[in-house]
RNA sequence: GGGGCGUUAGCUCAGUCGGUAGAGCAGUUGACUUUUAAUCAAUUGGUCGAGCGUUCGAAUCGCUCACGCCCCA
């Protein structure tokens, strides 16, 4: 037996036999899957263009139409009936009567099922109760379907099989589609507002042969051709430096990078970041642009400064908090003091006291990093930019020139999470091997996130970066913000799950 | 990695003390020309997530596993 008979035995049902037995029926009568059909209307368009007349005006200005969608419900009531169906921009009325088809099509309909993709033609009316409704007189079964749909009042609430069959979830459900309808505005912003400031939209490898650009553990993956190993991207970042290098100044990129780490509610394997590059910008200047950016978002996207988001509010229109590193670890626990976060001596003491885990390897800078991480990030609900990342944690980072022990970066959090990250770029090329090199020891300390040495990289900056700040957002994080969705999985589309047994 | 909860008809869910499977929706048949989760009558539909065990007997109790959700690391 092959696969597909085993599939199919194991997965048919008495409602799906009946189903494909009401299609065979069809396809003896002539194309069972016609496609000569053009629907000119949509829902959403005669409603706004007929939902404010009345029933008599209606009567008086008769409005044909001509409408394609799937039946979501069906009322029959002996020689008329209604049923709504819905199209890509939401739920009609279609008044169906014996009447107006002829006896032959009426009882062919009455056969046809919740699922099924008609088209129809008739005009506009409202109803005794006010439902504005098309009056039917043409009325074609597109597209016969073979599986039942969920259950119509409740609809599909498993969100294992919301995930799965998200074609289904979409068909179901208002509030899925109105969620990716928002990740699209949201991502034709930010493309927008980056085009409208001369940034130019660029795509670089995302198959590379050194991943680089963050500390993650890649995916890894082989060039039969070229019989080399070869990894998914981690970041785009060392390949939008090189653009730099070339000449443009202003580079954006908004695609996947791919890190091989567990699944989560907030951790999909496979994420969209938008990464951007600006010449002879600083650090302040995105952090600038950072809070102008999500300020239009909420306002022309969401529609409102004041976000909710999972009982949290946020308010985008004021000022956002900018701190230090330390400065936050010691606003958000009153018993360290600046002192102990001078010597690794002291830093150590303190995570020990608040069960703060480090490692042996661990330097004052990833001391300090861990302590924010642990006692600090939860609690930045409000839009806030923290400042003065250790060197030792950013690699890719300058030198601050009052202190070199930190660099002129920030990360950006909302709602206890992190949405983004930014810093005026290393352009140093020596610094930036120094780096390199210390990023490899680790790596060879058995560090499997630690970066490569990227000769190319080194190379590029040997000619010459211009000062250049970048930063990258994260989206689906962004999204999960503007659509109150819980897990990263809500704005997802097809998100990583394990396979069933 | 650890803990808790869940998995029963296509969907949404009940299932008592361990006694052999239930409802609503969907489907089928019939009635019904302004319904809207249409209504009314009748009716079909089950690998109770998988496996092992305890028992005269397991959806139910125990163990293992799979997947999902929540919490913790």
């Amino acid at each position: 037996m092959s696969e597909q008979d085993s599939v199919q035995e194991h997965d048919e049902n008495q409602l799906i036999t009946l189903r494909r037995e009401k299609l065979a029926a069809i396809r003896e009568q002539g194309v069972a899957f016609p496609n000569d059909f053009k629907p000119e209307n949509n829902a959403a368009d005669l409603e706004a263009a007929y939902g404010d007349k009345d029933k008599e005006w209606l009567a008086e200005n008769p409005a044909r139409v001509r409408v394609a969608g799937r039946i979501m419900l069906k009322r029959v009531m002996g020689k008329a009936s209604f049923i709504t169906i819905s199209d890509s921009t939401g739920r009609l009325q279609l008044y169906v009567q014996l009447a107006a088809l002829g006896e032959e099509l009426y009882e062919s309909f009455k056969g046809w099922d919740s699922g099924d993709i008609i088209g129809a033609s008739g005009v506009m009316f409202k109803t005794n109760k006010g439902e504005l409704s098309v009056k039917l007189d043409e009325l074609r079964l597109l597209t016969k379907s073979l599986r039942p749909l969920p259950e119509k009042f409740h609809g599909l609430t498993d969100h294992e099989q919301r995930y799965r069959q998200r074609y289904l979830d979409l068909i179901m459900s208002d509030e899925t589609r109105a969620t990716f309808k928002m990740r699209s505005k949201i991502v034709a912003y930010i493309r927008n507002y980056f085009m409208q400031r001369d940034f130019m939209e660029v795509e670089t490898p995302m198959l590379q042969v050194i991943p680089g650009g963050a500390t993650a553990r890649p995916f890894e993956t082989h060039h039969n051709a070229l019989d080399i190993d070869m990894y998914l991207r981690i970041a785009p970042e060392l390949y939008l430096k090189r653009l730099v290098v070339g000449g443009f100044d202003r580079v954006f990129e908004i695609n996947r990078n791919f890190r091989n780490e567990g699944l989560s509610t907030r951790h999909n394997p496979e994420f969209t970041m938008i990464e951007f590059y600006q010449a002879y910008a600083t650090y302040h200047d995105l952090m600038d642009t950072t809070e102008e950016l999500f300020r239009g978002l909420a306002n022309d996207v969401y529609g409102n400064t004041t976000v909710e988001y999972q009982g949290l509010t946020f308010d985008f229109d004021k000022p956002f908090v900018r701190m230090t590193m330390k400065e936050s670890i010691m606003h958000y626990n009153k018993d360290i003091e600046a002192a102990d976060l001078e010597t690794e001596y002291r830093a150590r003491l303190v995570a020990e006291k608040l069960g703060v885990h480090l490692k042996e390897s661990f330097g004052l800078g990833k001391i300090i990093t861990e302590l924010f991480d642990e006692i600090v990030e939860e609690n930045l609900n409000d839009p806030t930019f923290i400042t003065e990342y250790p060197a030792e944690v950013s690699p890719l980072a300058r030198r601050s020139d009052s202190d070199p022990f930190v660099t002129d970066r920030f990360e950006f959090f909302i709602g206890g999470r992190e949405i983004g990250n930014g810093f005026s770029e290393l352009n140093d090329a020596e610094d930036q091997a120094e780096r390199f090199h210390k990023q490899v020891a680790e790596k060879d300390g058995g560090d499997d996130e630690a970066m490569h040495f990227d000769e190319d990289y080194i190379h590029a900056l040997e000619y010459g970066m211009p000062p250049t700040a970048g930063e990258g957002i994260g989206i689906d994080r962004l999204v999960m913000l503007f659509t109150d969705a819980a897990s990263i999985r809500d704005v997802i589309l097809f998100p990583h799950m394990k396979p069933q047994a």
